[in-house]
DNA sequence: TAGTGGTCTAGACCACCTC
DNA sequence: AGGTGGTCTAGACCACTAC
Protein backbone atom coordinates (compact mmCIF):
# COMPACT_ATOMS: atom_id res chain seq x y z
CA UNK A 1 0.00 0.00 0.00
CA UNK A 2 1.54 3.54 -0.84
CA UNK A 3 -0.66 6.04 1.09
CA UNK A 4 0.01 9.75 -0.10
CA UNK A 5 0.44 12.27 2.57
CA UNK A 6 -3.22 14.21 3.30
CA UNK A 7 -2.26 17.51 2.33
CA UNK A 8 -0.87 15.42 -0.72
CA UNK A 9 -4.38 13.83 -1.35
CA UNK A 10 -6.06 17.26 -0.69
CA UNK A 11 -3.80 18.57 -3.51
CA UNK A 12 -4.49 15.61 -5.63
CA UNK A 13 -8.40 15.58 -5.28
CA UNK A 14 -8.97 19.51 -6.00
CA UNK A 15 -6.81 19.09 -9.57
CA UNK A 16 -8.35 16.51 -10.41
CA UNK A 17 -11.81 18.12 -9.84
CA UNK A 18 -10.29 21.28 -11.78
CA UNK A 19 -9.26 19.52 -14.62
CA UNK A 20 -13.04 17.59 -14.97
CA UNK A 21 -14.07 21.53 -15.13
CA UNK A 22 -15.80 21.44 -11.92
CA UNK A 23 -14.02 24.83 -10.65
CA UNK A 24 -13.55 26.22 -14.33
CA UNK A 25 -10.94 29.25 -14.75
CA UNK A 26 -11.68 32.41 -13.02
CA UNK A 27 -14.00 30.52 -10.49
CA UNK A 28 -13.19 30.39 -6.79
CA UNK A 29 -12.37 27.16 -4.83
CA UNK A 30 -14.35 26.61 -1.03
CA UNK A 31 -12.93 28.02 1.47
CA UNK A 32 -9.99 26.70 3.80
CA UNK A 33 -12.49 26.20 6.68
CA UNK A 34 -14.66 24.41 4.55
CA UNK A 35 -12.05 22.42 3.07
CA UNK A 36 -11.02 21.54 5.93
CA UNK A 37 -14.18 20.21 7.43
CA UNK A 38 -14.51 18.46 3.90
CA UNK A 39 -11.08 16.44 4.16
CA UNK A 40 -11.48 16.36 7.86
CA UNK A 41 -7.67 18.10 8.24
CA UNK A 42 -6.61 20.78 9.58
CA UNK A 43 -6.61 23.91 8.76
CA UNK A 44 -2.93 23.88 8.05
CA UNK A 45 -2.79 20.98 6.12
CA UNK A 46 -5.47 22.14 4.08
CA UNK A 47 -3.18 24.61 3.39
CA UNK A 48 -0.21 22.97 2.23
CA UNK A 49 -2.30 21.24 -0.39
CA UNK A 50 -3.63 24.28 -1.91
CA UNK A 51 -0.25 25.70 -1.88
CA UNK A 52 0.84 22.69 -3.73
CA UNK A 53 -1.61 24.02 -6.48
CA UNK A 54 -0.24 27.46 -6.21
CA UNK A 55 3.02 26.25 -6.96
CA UNK A 56 1.72 24.41 -9.86
CA UNK A 57 0.55 27.53 -11.14
CA UNK A 58 -2.66 26.21 -11.23
CA UNK A 59 -4.83 28.55 -9.14
CA UNK A 60 -3.90 31.71 -6.93
CA UNK A 61 -4.85 33.06 -3.62
CA UNK A 62 -5.28 36.87 -2.24
CA UNK A 63 -5.84 37.95 0.79
CA UNK A 64 -10.05 38.11 2.68
CA UNK A 65 -10.84 36.91 -1.19
CA UNK A 66 -10.08 33.01 -1.14
CA UNK A 67 -8.12 30.77 -4.14
CA UNK A 68 -9.39 31.40 -7.55
CA UNK A 69 -8.96 29.20 -10.39
CA UNK A 70 -6.11 30.66 -12.95
CA UNK A 71 -7.01 31.89 -16.31
CA UNK A 72 -4.42 31.15 -19.22
CA UNK A 73 -4.40 33.28 -22.21
CA UNK A 74 -1.53 33.27 -24.36
CA UNK A 75 0.33 36.37 -26.34
CA UNK A 76 2.19 34.69 -28.74
CA UNK A 77 5.45 35.88 -30.73
CA UNK A 78 7.13 35.40 -34.13
CA UNK A 79 10.54 35.65 -33.18
CA UNK A 80 11.41 34.79 -36.85
CA UNK A 81 9.60 37.65 -37.80
CA UNK A 82 9.86 39.63 -35.11
CA UNK A 83 12.63 41.36 -36.41
CA UNK A 84 12.96 40.31 -39.97
CA UNK A 85 16.27 41.24 -42.01
CA UNK A 86 14.53 41.05 -45.86
CA UNK A 87 11.71 42.85 -44.65
CA UNK A 88 11.65 45.01 -41.82
CA UNK A 89 8.63 46.26 -39.99
CA UNK A 90 7.77 49.68 -39.60
CA UNK A 91 7.80 51.32 -36.03
CA UNK A 92 8.43 49.43 -33.14
CA UNK A 93 6.90 45.78 -33.58
CA UNK A 94 5.84 45.19 -30.15
CA UNK A 95 3.50 48.04 -30.12
CA UNK A 96 1.80 46.66 -33.44
CA UNK A 97 1.37 43.26 -32.32
CA UNK A 98 -0.55 44.04 -29.16
CA UNK A 99 -2.73 46.59 -30.90
CA UNK A 100 -2.97 43.81 -33.73
CA UNK A 101 -4.12 41.67 -31.37
CA UNK A 102 -6.62 43.98 -30.47
CA UNK A 103 -4.75 44.93 -26.55
CA UNK A 104 -3.83 48.36 -25.65
CA UNK A 105 -0.01 48.33 -24.95
CA UNK A 106 2.54 50.83 -22.70
CA UNK A 107 5.85 50.95 -21.72
CA UNK A 108 8.20 53.01 -19.92
CA UNK A 109 11.24 53.53 -21.09
CA UNK A 110 14.44 54.33 -19.69
CA UNK A 111 18.36 55.12 -20.92
CA UNK A 112 21.42 54.48 -18.50
CA UNK A 113 25.16 54.12 -19.21
CA UNK A 114 25.76 50.96 -16.85
CA UNK A 115 29.12 48.04 -16.04
CA UNK A 116 28.36 45.24 -17.69
CA UNK A 117 27.99 41.97 -15.72
CA UNK A 118 29.62 39.12 -16.75
CA UNK A 119 26.54 37.87 -18.78
CA UNK A 120 26.64 40.73 -20.93
CA UNK A 121 30.24 41.25 -21.44
CA UNK A 122 30.48 37.69 -22.22
CA UNK A 123 27.74 38.41 -25.47
CA UNK A 124 28.81 41.52 -26.46
CA UNK A 125 32.53 40.77 -26.31
CA UNK A 126 33.98 43.18 -24.05
CA UNK A 127 35.67 43.25 -20.95
CA UNK A 128 34.00 42.95 -17.86
CA UNK A 129 32.82 45.87 -16.18
CA UNK A 130 33.20 48.09 -19.03
CA UNK A 131 31.17 50.60 -20.20
CA UNK A 132 27.73 50.08 -21.72
CA UNK A 133 24.29 51.73 -23.28
CA UNK A 134 21.23 50.03 -21.27
CA UNK A 135 17.79 50.92 -22.95
CA UNK A 136 14.90 49.55 -20.65
CA UNK A 137 11.29 49.03 -21.35
CA UNK A 138 8.97 47.42 -18.98
CA UNK A 139 6.16 46.80 -20.80
CA UNK A 140 2.27 46.32 -20.30
CA UNK A 141 -0.19 44.74 -22.15
CA UNK A 142 -4.14 46.44 -20.96
CA UNK A 143 -2.01 47.87 -18.21
CA UNK A 144 -0.86 44.34 -16.71
CA UNK A 145 3.13 43.87 -16.55
CA UNK A 146 4.34 41.43 -19.36
CA UNK A 147 7.64 41.44 -19.88
CA UNK A 148 10.41 43.89 -19.47
CA UNK A 149 13.50 44.43 -22.17
CA UNK A 150 16.77 45.56 -21.94
CA UNK A 151 18.60 45.98 -24.97
CA UNK A 152 23.18 46.65 -24.66
CA UNK A 153 25.31 48.48 -26.69
CA UNK A 154 28.93 48.00 -26.51
CA UNK A 155 30.28 51.33 -25.90
CA UNK A 156 32.19 51.85 -28.98
CA UNK A 157 29.00 51.64 -31.15
CA UNK A 158 27.71 54.15 -28.72
CA UNK A 159 30.39 56.77 -29.82
CA UNK A 160 29.45 56.00 -33.36
CA UNK A 161 25.71 56.42 -32.99
CA UNK A 162 25.35 58.87 -30.15
CA UNK A 163 21.48 59.14 -30.23
CA UNK A 164 21.66 56.08 -28.75
CA UNK A 165 22.76 57.10 -25.42
CA UNK A 166 20.51 60.02 -25.66
CA UNK A 167 17.02 59.55 -22.79
CA UNK A 168 14.20 59.70 -25.29
CA UNK A 169 13.10 57.34 -27.65
CA UNK A 170 14.29 56.96 -31.53
CA UNK A 171 11.30 57.39 -33.48
CA UNK A 172 12.36 55.24 -36.50
CA UNK A 173 13.64 52.33 -34.88
CA UNK A 174 16.61 51.98 -33.14
CA UNK A 175 17.96 49.73 -36.19
CA UNK A 176 16.96 51.45 -38.62
CA UNK A 177 18.69 54.52 -36.95
CA UNK A 178 21.82 52.20 -37.18
CA UNK A 179 21.70 50.96 -40.46
CA UNK A 180 21.24 54.62 -41.56
CA UNK A 181 24.60 55.11 -39.42
CA UNK A 182 26.38 52.25 -41.70
CA UNK A 183 25.69 49.91 -38.63
CA UNK A 184 23.45 47.19 -40.57
CA UNK A 185 22.53 43.88 -38.77
CA UNK A 186 23.46 40.86 -40.60
CA UNK A 187 22.49 37.87 -38.42
CA UNK A 188 21.18 37.10 -34.51
CA UNK A 189 21.71 34.23 -31.89
CA UNK A 190 18.99 34.31 -29.94
CA UNK A 191 19.06 31.79 -26.54
CA UNK A 192 16.20 30.56 -24.56
CA UNK A 193 16.04 29.30 -21.32
CA UNK A 194 13.45 29.30 -18.05
CA UNK A 195 13.51 29.73 -14.59
CA UNK A 196 11.30 30.76 -11.62
CA UNK A 197 11.47 34.78 -11.13
CA UNK A 198 14.04 36.38 -8.45
CA UNK A 199 12.43 38.52 -6.02
CA UNK A 200 13.20 41.76 -8.20
CA UNK A 201 11.03 39.95 -11.57
CA UNK A 202 8.18 38.96 -9.49
CA UNK A 203 7.66 42.64 -8.74
CA UNK A 204 8.20 43.93 -11.82
CA UNK A 205 6.20 41.55 -13.40
CA UNK A 206 3.66 41.33 -10.65
CA UNK A 207 4.28 37.19 -10.70
CA UNK A 208 3.47 35.22 -7.32
CA UNK A 209 4.73 31.69 -6.67
CA UNK A 210 4.17 29.28 -9.48
CA UNK A 211 4.77 30.89 -12.32
CA UNK A 212 7.98 30.76 -14.45
CA UNK A 213 9.47 33.50 -16.63
CA UNK A 214 10.56 32.95 -20.02
CA UNK A 215 13.94 34.62 -20.62
CA UNK A 216 14.82 35.24 -24.41
CA UNK A 217 18.57 36.96 -25.43
CA UNK A 218 19.22 37.92 -28.71
CA UNK A 219 22.84 38.46 -29.85
CA UNK A 220 22.99 40.69 -33.00
CA UNK A 221 25.66 40.59 -35.22
CA UNK A 222 27.10 43.07 -38.00
CA UNK A 223 29.87 41.17 -40.32
CA UNK A 224 32.07 39.75 -37.45
CA UNK A 225 31.23 42.49 -34.59
CA UNK A 226 28.56 42.06 -31.98
CA UNK A 227 26.52 45.14 -31.83
CA UNK A 228 24.04 44.34 -29.27
CA UNK A 229 22.35 42.28 -26.56
CA UNK A 230 19.29 42.01 -26.18
CA UNK A 231 17.43 40.38 -23.11
CA UNK A 232 13.77 39.94 -22.83
CA UNK A 233 12.01 38.72 -19.48
CA UNK A 234 8.56 37.28 -20.35
CA UNK A 235 5.84 36.35 -17.94
CA UNK A 236 5.97 32.32 -18.60
CA UNK A 237 2.17 31.94 -18.12
CA UNK A 238 0.67 34.46 -20.35
CA UNK A 239 3.51 34.06 -23.51
CA UNK A 240 4.70 32.22 -26.05
CA UNK A 241 7.78 32.05 -28.47
CA UNK A 242 7.37 31.31 -32.27
CA UNK A 243 10.05 30.29 -35.14
CA UNK A 244 9.42 29.48 -38.38
CA UNK A 245 12.20 27.78 -40.28
CA UNK A 246 12.04 26.78 -43.95
CA UNK A 247 9.10 26.94 -46.23
CA UNK A 248 5.91 26.88 -44.74
CA UNK A 249 2.31 27.11 -46.47
CA UNK A 250 0.81 30.50 -45.71
CA UNK A 251 -0.75 30.24 -42.30
CA UNK A 252 -3.28 33.96 -43.13
CA UNK A 253 -4.46 34.38 -39.53
CA UNK A 254 -6.32 30.57 -40.01
CA UNK A 255 -5.06 29.90 -36.69
CA UNK A 256 -7.13 32.17 -34.87
CA UNK A 257 -10.66 31.36 -35.96
CA UNK B 1 7.96 51.29 8.21
CA UNK B 2 7.67 48.14 6.10
CA UNK B 3 7.80 45.41 8.09
CA UNK B 4 7.95 42.22 6.55
CA UNK B 5 6.83 38.87 7.83
CA UNK B 6 9.44 36.38 9.59
CA UNK B 7 9.51 34.08 6.87
CA UNK B 8 10.38 36.38 4.39
CA UNK B 9 13.16 37.78 6.60
CA UNK B 10 14.55 34.51 6.71
CA UNK B 11 14.30 33.74 3.32
CA UNK B 12 15.99 36.89 2.08
CA UNK B 13 18.82 36.36 4.20
CA UNK B 14 19.35 33.08 3.08
CA UNK B 15 19.26 34.34 -0.25
CA UNK B 16 21.89 36.70 0.10
CA UNK B 17 24.08 34.62 1.67
CA UNK B 18 23.73 32.31 -0.73
CA UNK B 19 24.00 35.19 -3.64
CA UNK B 20 27.46 36.01 -1.68
CA UNK B 21 28.50 32.72 -1.63
CA UNK B 22 28.38 31.95 1.45
CA UNK B 23 26.89 29.20 0.89
CA UNK B 24 28.80 27.88 -2.48
CA UNK B 25 26.24 25.52 -5.36
CA UNK B 26 26.39 22.09 -3.80
CA UNK B 27 26.98 22.82 -0.79
CA UNK B 28 24.35 22.16 2.80
CA UNK B 29 22.29 24.73 4.71
CA UNK B 30 22.61 24.72 8.24
CA UNK B 31 19.36 22.07 10.03
CA UNK B 32 16.26 23.97 10.50
CA UNK B 33 16.37 23.94 13.89
CA UNK B 34 19.59 25.75 14.30
CA UNK B 35 18.40 28.43 11.69
CA UNK B 36 15.73 28.32 14.52
CA UNK B 37 17.48 29.42 17.07
CA UNK B 38 19.48 31.74 14.71
CA UNK B 39 16.36 33.47 13.73
CA UNK B 40 14.71 33.11 16.99
CA UNK B 41 11.59 31.79 15.23
CA UNK B 42 9.57 28.66 15.06
CA UNK B 43 11.04 25.27 13.35
CA UNK B 44 7.58 26.18 11.26
CA UNK B 45 8.83 29.52 10.44
CA UNK B 46 11.87 28.61 9.32
CA UNK B 47 10.11 26.10 7.26
CA UNK B 48 8.05 28.30 5.27
CA UNK B 49 11.41 30.69 4.57
CA UNK B 50 13.54 27.72 3.27
CA UNK B 51 10.01 26.99 1.31
CA UNK B 52 10.19 29.76 -0.67
CA UNK B 53 13.62 29.43 -2.23
CA UNK B 54 12.83 25.92 -2.49
CA UNK B 55 10.02 27.39 -4.81
CA UNK B 56 12.13 29.90 -6.42
CA UNK B 57 14.52 27.15 -7.69
CA UNK B 58 17.17 28.37 -5.59
CA UNK B 59 17.81 25.27 -2.82
CA UNK B 60 16.47 21.45 -2.49
CA UNK B 61 15.60 19.26 0.08
CA UNK B 62 16.04 15.89 1.17
CA UNK B 63 14.39 13.72 4.03
CA UNK B 64 17.60 12.99 6.23
CA UNK B 65 20.28 15.32 4.64
CA UNK B 66 19.45 18.53 4.66
CA UNK B 67 18.81 21.55 2.83
CA UNK B 68 21.53 21.64 -0.55
CA UNK B 69 22.36 24.70 -2.75
CA UNK B 70 20.84 24.15 -6.36
CA UNK B 71 24.06 23.89 -9.08
CA UNK B 72 22.95 24.58 -12.28
CA UNK B 73 24.57 23.27 -15.36
CA UNK B 74 22.93 23.90 -18.57
CA UNK B 75 23.31 22.17 -21.66
CA UNK B 76 22.42 23.90 -24.74
CA UNK B 77 20.37 22.91 -27.83
CA UNK B 78 21.29 24.65 -31.47
CA UNK B 79 17.32 24.11 -32.27
CA UNK B 80 18.13 25.38 -36.11
CA UNK B 81 20.73 23.32 -36.27
CA UNK B 82 18.90 20.16 -34.75
CA UNK B 83 17.12 19.40 -37.87
CA UNK B 84 19.20 21.21 -40.31
CA UNK B 85 17.15 21.33 -43.31
CA UNK B 86 20.49 21.90 -46.15
CA UNK B 87 23.16 19.91 -43.96
CA UNK B 88 21.59 16.59 -42.52
CA UNK B 89 23.21 15.12 -39.50
CA UNK B 90 23.89 11.53 -39.52
CA UNK B 91 21.74 9.46 -36.90
CA UNK B 92 20.33 10.82 -34.28
CA UNK B 93 20.68 14.56 -33.18
CA UNK B 94 20.59 14.34 -29.44
CA UNK B 95 22.87 11.37 -28.87
CA UNK B 96 25.34 13.15 -31.15
CA UNK B 97 25.22 16.01 -29.42
CA UNK B 98 25.38 14.78 -25.80
CA UNK B 99 27.96 12.36 -26.51
CA UNK B 100 29.93 15.62 -27.84
CA UNK B 101 29.32 16.90 -24.98
CA UNK B 102 31.31 14.50 -23.09
CA UNK B 103 28.59 12.89 -21.39
CA UNK B 104 26.56 9.82 -21.58
CA UNK B 105 22.86 9.57 -23.32
CA UNK B 106 20.30 6.97 -23.17
CA UNK B 107 16.76 6.58 -23.58
CA UNK B 108 13.99 4.33 -23.57
CA UNK B 109 11.40 4.26 -26.81
CA UNK B 110 8.20 2.96 -27.45
CA UNK B 111 5.39 3.53 -30.32
CA UNK B 112 1.79 3.31 -30.09
CA UNK B 113 -1.11 4.27 -31.81
CA UNK B 114 -3.15 6.86 -30.24
CA UNK B 115 -6.40 9.38 -30.46
CA UNK B 116 -5.24 12.54 -31.13
CA UNK B 117 -5.47 15.30 -28.39
CA UNK B 118 -6.96 18.79 -29.13
CA UNK B 119 -3.66 20.44 -28.97
CA UNK B 120 -2.06 17.56 -31.46
CA UNK B 121 -5.25 17.40 -33.98
CA UNK B 122 -5.05 21.15 -34.31
CA UNK B 123 -1.47 20.97 -35.27
CA UNK B 124 -1.62 18.14 -37.23
CA UNK B 125 -4.75 19.43 -39.02
CA UNK B 126 -6.52 16.10 -38.30
CA UNK B 127 -9.87 15.38 -36.65
CA UNK B 128 -9.81 15.33 -32.76
CA UNK B 129 -9.39 11.81 -31.57
CA UNK B 130 -8.66 10.81 -34.90
CA UNK B 131 -5.43 8.12 -34.54
CA UNK B 132 -2.51 9.49 -35.08
CA UNK B 133 1.31 7.16 -34.42
CA UNK B 134 3.28 8.44 -31.55
CA UNK B 135 6.91 8.01 -31.05
CA UNK B 136 7.68 8.33 -27.74
CA UNK B 137 11.43 8.75 -26.00
CA UNK B 138 12.26 9.33 -22.46
CA UNK B 139 15.68 10.72 -22.38
CA UNK B 140 18.13 10.41 -19.58
CA UNK B 141 22.18 11.99 -19.69
CA UNK B 142 24.70 10.30 -17.50
CA UNK B 143 21.13 8.26 -15.74
CA UNK B 144 19.56 11.79 -15.03
CA UNK B 145 15.95 12.34 -16.42
CA UNK B 146 16.87 15.12 -18.85
CA UNK B 147 13.54 15.22 -21.39
CA UNK B 148 10.78 13.47 -22.81
CA UNK B 149 9.61 13.74 -26.65
CA UNK B 150 6.40 12.55 -28.42
CA UNK B 151 6.24 12.90 -32.21
CA UNK B 152 3.20 12.40 -33.70
CA UNK B 153 2.33 11.35 -36.87
CA UNK B 154 -0.73 11.36 -39.28
CA UNK B 155 -2.75 8.40 -40.31
CA UNK B 156 -1.99 9.06 -44.12
CA UNK B 157 1.16 9.28 -43.35
CA UNK B 158 1.67 6.47 -41.61
CA UNK B 159 -0.23 4.47 -44.23
CA UNK B 160 2.53 5.57 -47.16
CA UNK B 161 5.58 5.35 -44.86
CA UNK B 162 4.54 1.94 -42.52
CA UNK B 163 7.45 1.54 -40.36
CA UNK B 164 6.57 4.32 -38.85
CA UNK B 165 3.80 2.72 -36.82
CA UNK B 166 7.02 -0.22 -36.06
CA UNK B 167 7.99 -0.78 -32.71
CA UNK B 168 11.71 -0.74 -33.34
CA UNK B 169 14.20 2.20 -34.46
CA UNK B 170 14.67 3.65 -37.39
CA UNK B 171 18.57 3.30 -38.12
CA UNK B 172 19.02 5.82 -40.78
CA UNK B 173 16.45 8.06 -38.80
CA UNK B 174 12.98 9.01 -39.57
CA UNK B 175 13.47 12.28 -41.76
CA UNK B 176 15.68 10.50 -43.54
CA UNK B 177 13.01 7.28 -44.03
CA UNK B 178 10.53 9.93 -45.15
CA UNK B 179 12.47 12.11 -47.35
CA UNK B 180 13.49 8.11 -49.13
CA UNK B 181 9.78 7.48 -49.07
CA UNK B 182 8.90 10.85 -50.99
CA UNK B 183 8.05 13.12 -48.35
CA UNK B 184 10.72 15.66 -47.36
CA UNK B 185 10.23 17.76 -44.71
CA UNK B 186 10.79 21.45 -46.24
CA UNK B 187 9.99 24.18 -43.10
CA UNK B 188 8.97 23.66 -39.80
CA UNK B 189 7.27 25.66 -36.83
CA UNK B 190 8.41 26.06 -33.77
CA UNK B 191 6.70 26.84 -30.52
CA UNK B 192 8.56 27.83 -27.35
CA UNK B 193 6.06 27.78 -23.81
CA UNK B 194 7.08 27.67 -20.28
CA UNK B 195 5.16 26.49 -17.08
CA UNK B 196 5.18 24.53 -14.15
CA UNK B 197 5.47 20.49 -14.46
CA UNK B 198 2.33 17.98 -14.30
CA UNK B 199 2.48 15.75 -11.43
CA UNK B 200 3.19 13.04 -14.46
CA UNK B 201 5.94 15.34 -15.84
CA UNK B 202 7.71 15.62 -12.17
CA UNK B 203 7.80 11.91 -12.60
CA UNK B 204 9.05 11.14 -15.61
CA UNK B 205 11.60 14.14 -14.95
CA UNK B 206 12.39 13.75 -11.25
CA UNK B 207 12.05 17.31 -10.71
CA UNK B 208 11.13 18.92 -7.57
CA UNK B 209 9.01 22.04 -6.89
CA UNK B 210 10.51 25.04 -8.24
CA UNK B 211 11.61 23.58 -11.28
CA UNK B 212 9.63 24.64 -14.54
CA UNK B 213 9.63 23.02 -17.55
CA UNK B 214 10.67 24.13 -21.42
CA UNK B 215 7.85 23.25 -23.96
CA UNK B 216 9.23 22.98 -27.44
CA UNK B 217 6.53 22.04 -30.56
CA UNK B 218 7.57 21.44 -33.38
CA UNK B 219 5.24 20.95 -36.55
CA UNK B 220 6.85 19.69 -39.68
CA UNK B 221 5.28 20.93 -43.38
CA UNK B 222 6.34 19.07 -46.40
CA UNK B 223 4.41 21.33 -49.08
CA UNK B 224 0.90 22.13 -48.02
CA UNK B 225 0.64 18.96 -45.54
CA UNK B 226 1.60 18.80 -42.23
CA UNK B 227 3.82 15.74 -41.43
CA UNK B 228 4.39 15.69 -37.69
CA UNK B 229 4.27 17.49 -34.66
CA UNK B 230 6.94 16.72 -32.36
CA UNK B 231 6.74 17.57 -28.32
CA UNK B 232 9.63 18.17 -26.46
CA UNK B 233 9.26 18.66 -22.83
CA UNK B 234 12.36 19.87 -20.93
CA UNK B 235 13.61 20.10 -17.40
CA UNK B 236 14.05 23.94 -17.29
CA UNK B 237 17.21 23.91 -15.18
CA UNK B 238 19.68 21.93 -17.57
CA UNK B 239 18.12 23.22 -20.72
CA UNK B 240 18.70 25.99 -22.77
CA UNK B 241 17.74 26.45 -26.53
CA UNK B 242 19.35 28.52 -29.41
CA UNK B 243 18.28 30.01 -32.67
CA UNK B 244 21.42 31.46 -35.44
CA UNK B 245 19.27 33.24 -37.81
CA UNK B 246 21.28 35.15 -40.88
CA UNK B 247 24.30 35.38 -41.16
CA UNK B 248 26.74 34.89 -37.82
CA UNK B 249 30.73 34.77 -37.34
CA UNK B 250 32.30 31.58 -36.68
CA UNK B 251 31.98 30.34 -32.98
CA UNK B 252 33.85 27.27 -33.14
CA UNK B 253 33.81 26.25 -29.85
CA UNK B 254 35.46 29.82 -29.02
CA UNK B 255 32.61 30.19 -26.46
CA UNK B 256 33.62 27.54 -24.38
CA UNK B 257 36.77 27.83 -22.91
C1' DT C 1 -19.00 42.98 11.33
C1' DA C 2 -18.20 38.67 9.46
C1' DG C 3 -15.56 35.91 6.56
C1' DT C 4 -11.49 35.21 4.02
C1' DG C 5 -6.54 34.13 3.75
C1' DG C 6 -1.64 35.30 6.08
C1' DT C 7 1.49 34.56 9.86
C1' DC C 8 3.26 32.25 13.86
C1' DT C 9 3.78 29.11 17.70
C1' DA C 10 4.65 24.70 20.46
C1' DG C 11 4.62 20.28 20.32
C1' DA C 12 4.00 15.58 18.55
C1' DC C 13 5.21 11.66 15.74
C1' DC C 14 7.11 9.62 11.49
C1' DA C 15 10.58 8.47 7.71
C1' DC C 16 15.07 8.61 6.15
C1' DC C 17 20.20 8.85 6.42
C1' DT C 18 24.67 8.32 8.69
C1' DC C 19 27.44 6.44 12.11
C1' DA D 1 21.15 6.01 18.28
C1' DG D 2 20.95 10.56 17.00
C1' DG D 3 20.19 13.96 13.67
C1' DT D 4 17.82 15.45 9.60
C1' DG D 5 13.60 16.81 7.18
C1' DG D 6 8.27 15.48 6.45
C1' DT D 7 3.64 15.55 8.22
C1' DC D 8 -0.02 17.04 11.18
C1' DT D 9 -2.55 19.27 14.84
C1' DA D 10 -4.93 23.05 17.67
C1' DG D 11 -5.10 27.36 18.53
C1' DA D 12 -3.96 32.32 18.38
C1' DC D 13 -3.84 36.79 16.27
C1' DC D 14 -3.44 39.83 12.14
C1' DA D 15 -4.72 41.97 7.45
C1' DC D 16 -7.67 42.42 3.83
C1' DT D 17 -12.32 42.48 1.45
C1' DA D 18 -17.01 42.61 1.31
C1' DC D 19 -21.40 44.11 2.87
Amino acid sequence: MNKQPKYRQVADALRREIDNGAYPPGSRLPSESELSTRFEASRNTVRSGLNALVSEGLISSSQGLGYEVRKHEVFELNASRFENLTFPQNGDAYSTDVTNAGRRPSQTFRVEMTPATAYVADRLKVALGSTTVLRFCHRFVDDVPWSTQATYYPDWLAKQAPRLAEPGDIAEGTTRYLAAAGIEQAGYFDEIATRMPTPDESRLLDVGAGVPVLLWTRTGYADDRVIRCTITTFRGDLNRMNYEIGTLPDRNGDERP
